[in-house]
DNA sequence: AGTCACATAGTATGAAACAGAACGTATGTA
DNA sequence: TACATACGTTCTGTTTCATACTATGTGACT
């Protein structure tokens, strides 16, 4: 319908993939799917989830089916120009650059200003953190890796360990220079 | 004064640490200090450099000194209680989980609804990207490690840098096998 | 039958982050 | 004097995000 109205966010995506994947869904359903998947590497709050898909179906993306029950629940589905403009958005491959949010990553940046110490307490922490994510990671690899879930899902979660390895190494690191 | 009414952000310590390691400064000031230094690995926007003194010396961290010339300027300096109220900030190991946001790891995900190829040129560009970046980061260390800046803060440069290259590899993983 | 706990399902609200355009001021130079 | 350019700041409208709140169904125990 109106399709130049609405702009298209990595968030309509995420919500467009999703659909692709799963079939039609509710916004109840996307936000488990998100819980145990994408969402190990891609954060957003669930309340997206509910007004993003309207906002997509509005721009004629998503149809709406409306069940009338006990609860008014509205199971969504790509339309043929919701799957049209999925795929075009996967065969860009121009994308935004990788961007790494870490506050520890900050505070060493201002370690000047701290306390004696306070960089190998952080460090200590961050090896912790670091160390029960990895953790966490190879236990879905381990879970999934043979049961239900397809192969190409759990690619990205190799990129996820490599960099919690990478981190973990730096911390590790830098942990030692500071006690040695 | 009404401290408790001003919530902390991140960005409020990146002010606040900024202002801590060079001493008094302008909003222009620091949005220059911020492109060559943390802005490398921690992107914001110029604006919130204006708005966000403001709020901090509301809140009795930052000492304003207005300046009347030509030109209205400011120049903002910690307080006592802004000193404080970083270095508590810095002494504090818990932080929020390190959160990467990589869009085409995102499109990989979704990689069952792509095309035939996609995938493939995804990883390519992906190549190109960070093999540049990790040119840029190669580059800075040369450039500061010797001269003007101080050691300390080209240490998060180099966590920078090792997530870079293990994006790297990971792409080069994943585009020969796609080749193979 | 009552009520408790718990998972399910959705909404509301406001603050914070963000992009980027627009605005204004000084300085040099042709 | 006119113009280009760098400097410095503000404004605007979205988008994102966190969090609290509302409400509905289900099963279990009493």
């Amino acid at each position: 319908m109106n399709l130049d109205m609405v702009r298209l966010t990595t968030t309509s995506y995420v919500v467009l993939g999703l659909l692709g994947l799963r079939g039609p869904s509710t916004s109840y359903d996307l936000k488990r799917a998100v819980g145990h998947s994408v969402g190990y590497f891609w954060h957003f709050p669930h309340a997206q989830l509910y007004s993003e898909p309207r906002r997509l179906a509005e721009a004629g993306l998503l149809d709406i089916c409306t069940e009338d029950g006990g609860r008014r629940k509205q199971t969504f589905s790509l339309t043929e120009e919701g799957r049209r403009a999925l795929q075009h958005w996967l065969a860009e491959p121009e994308t935004e650059p990788m961007q790494v949010r870490d506050v520890a990553e900050l505070k060493l940046f201002f370690s000047e200003l701290a306390q004696e110490g306070d960089m190998l307490t952080l460090a200590q922490e961050q090896i912790r953190q670091h160390t029960e994510r990895i953790g966490t990671y190879e236990e879905m690899q381990e879970r999934f890796g043979s049961v239900d879930t397809v192969a190409p899902r759990l690619v990205p979660l190799k990129l996820g360990l490599a960099m919690e390895r990478a981190a973990l190494d730096f911390w590790k690191d830098l942990s030692s220079e500071l006690e040695g």
